[in-house]
DNA sequence: CCTATTTCAGTGTTACTGAGATCG
DNA sequence: CCGATCTCAGTATCACTGAAATAG
């Protein structure tokens, strides 16, 4: 017996867990495409965001900043220094820590990767209306506040 | 310079795909630790659903029935064969394949798991209302939908 | 003494790829 | 010969953990 096409699973297909799950993995591949085609990786385009919006701060902050883990930071900011996007200067008030800085390559990279990423989202929610486009994004929006708060 | 409370980053806060992104990590973190907890593992629920759904199957056909990679299909049904949860056995008319069926002891598995899964989706929900909660439903379904056609 | 930061090495999950053996 | 199935081995991404060295 074959399949022509998929009949849907009713008792899974409409559990917003596997949903969700399933509008991520379709997210994710478009995204890491996109960044890939244009040379970045992961985490790079959110430690720019972060770096241009709050301006110099260190690793920890970052990390929280961008909801990025301190051990991952790491390694993307190594990335991102080697080509000259950022730069880490150890900070003379407090000996532990790195003061990361945006360079203006950095900043010319941040407003392309911004060009890259909206296309994605244009491709991501290709069939919803703009109306539609911000009720997902309330609601989502609205679960990630109310998960981050009780943790 | 200490983060009282993160600040939202205002490029990435709103934008959808990782919006989306925050939401299945903590999504898949609730269902994992309730899978987990009653002894299950990622795809054997929906592989449980899709027999159920459907009756016995090959693997191939499961796989594609429950969204899961031929290769995790193997390794997710030895591991519900050695509890006793579905039975593998030769099929007759086409010697490649496996003819998987679920058990009764697979049945009552299944059951157990639906309240475990479905209590997941309350957690997950909190925050919304029934009627948000089905509008969510309804705009991750169209963009699944979408994008399983453009493939 | 305890906490915070940076760093390294490594784990675990999920999705996926490639290849071999078998069979239609 | 081509295509499908089942299987195994292994990769890649991302989130995360544990521990060491350093410093407040």
């Amino acid at each position: 017996m074959n399949l022509a096409d998929s009949e849907p699973l009713d008792r899974v297909d409409r559990l917003p867990s596997w949903l969700i799950n399933l509008t991520a993995v379709h997210s994710h591949r478009l995204v890491f495409a996109a960044l890939t085609a244009a040379g970045a990786h992961g985490h790079h385009y959110r430690l720019l965001a972060a770096l241009e919006q709050y301006g110099p701060a260190s690793q920890a902050d970052l990390g929280r900043r961008a909801g990025i883990d301190r051990s991952d930071v790491v390694a993307a900011l190594n990335e991102l220094a080697a080509d000259h996007h950022v730069e880490r200067t150890p900070d003379p008030a407090d000996r532990r820590r790195n003061i990361v800085t945006i360079t203006p390559d950095g900043a010319r990279r941040l407003r392309r990767l911004d060009t890259v990423v909206s296309g994605v989202q244009d491709e991501l929610l290709a069939p919803l209306s703009p109306a539609d486009r911000d009720r997902l994004v309330d609601l989502l929006a609205r679960l990630v506040r109310h998960h981050a708060k009780t943790d």
